[in-house]
DNA sequence: CGAGAGTGCTTGCAAAAGTTAACACTTCTT
DNA sequence: AAGAAGTGTTAACTTTTGCAAGCACTCTCG
């Protein structure tokens, strides 16, 4: 095949195991929630396999997050064509919450970032 | 693999072969402008091949139409997931979170919600 | 007619995906 | 201490992907 194999395909592999990490999840845990084999899941974490599509929309499944993420990460997805917003500024915008609620919600959010950086 | 091989695997073909022939082009043409073998273009339409993530996003580019729509059609993306915007959506595509941190945040916003209607 | 050049399709093979069965290591039990 | 059960990883294997080369057909043109 000619198409580029488009190099942060470890990128993947990592942003895979550190979701997982955060899922609290064993290796074999997420296999069977994806219904590959534990083995495979080792090897397309650490960028020895590049999962077939089919894999990767089981992976986003079992990992409970939106399959445009993992495309965009696996370098798939245009970034442009997945969200624009962060959720900072998407929070900032929503009329639908008094300015308290929306503090509540982005240090909550900013909480959750600095927790998950330091480990 | 186990994972479900979603039975309209055909209907990608289909499409694929569809769009070329409104595009009026040849199968070495569009298997050309995809960067992948004519042949294989021939067994991808037929169904007698299931295309990896990269030469199915190589498709789409080669189709002129957005990753999305050919992934929906491969029913590899849920086509729910397509629109963009608001805060639910945009937590949810947070990569830095972990599932149950994004649940937490979206419980809090609906809550919030739901608190703000109910006066 | 016959030589090109265009069309899609088949065949055979190398390389990559994906599996099963093991390994070495830690941690908890008894 | 030893065994059961969990962790991630490796090795050997089968299956699928994707390509190069060539087949059979149609159409154009000299």
């Amino acid at each position: 095949m000619t198409v580029k194999r488009s190099g942060n395909a470890t990128g993947l592999g990592e942003f895979v195991r550190r979701q997982r990490e955060l899922g609290h999840l064993s290796v074999r845990q997420l296999a069977d929630a994806c219904g590959i084999s534990n083995a495979y899941l080792s090897q397309i974490e650490r960028g020895y396999r590049t999962p077939s599509s089919f894999v990767l929309k089981a992976l986003a499944d079992g990992l409970e997050l939106s399959a445009e993420t993992l495309y965009a990460q696996a370098g798939i997805l245009d970034p442009s064509e997945e969200e624009a917003g962060d959720v900072v500024e998407t929070v900032r915008r929503d009329p639908h919450l008094s300015a308290r609620q929306r503090e509540m919600l982005i240090e909550m959010y900013e909480s959750f970032r600095k927790l998950n950086d330091s480990d």
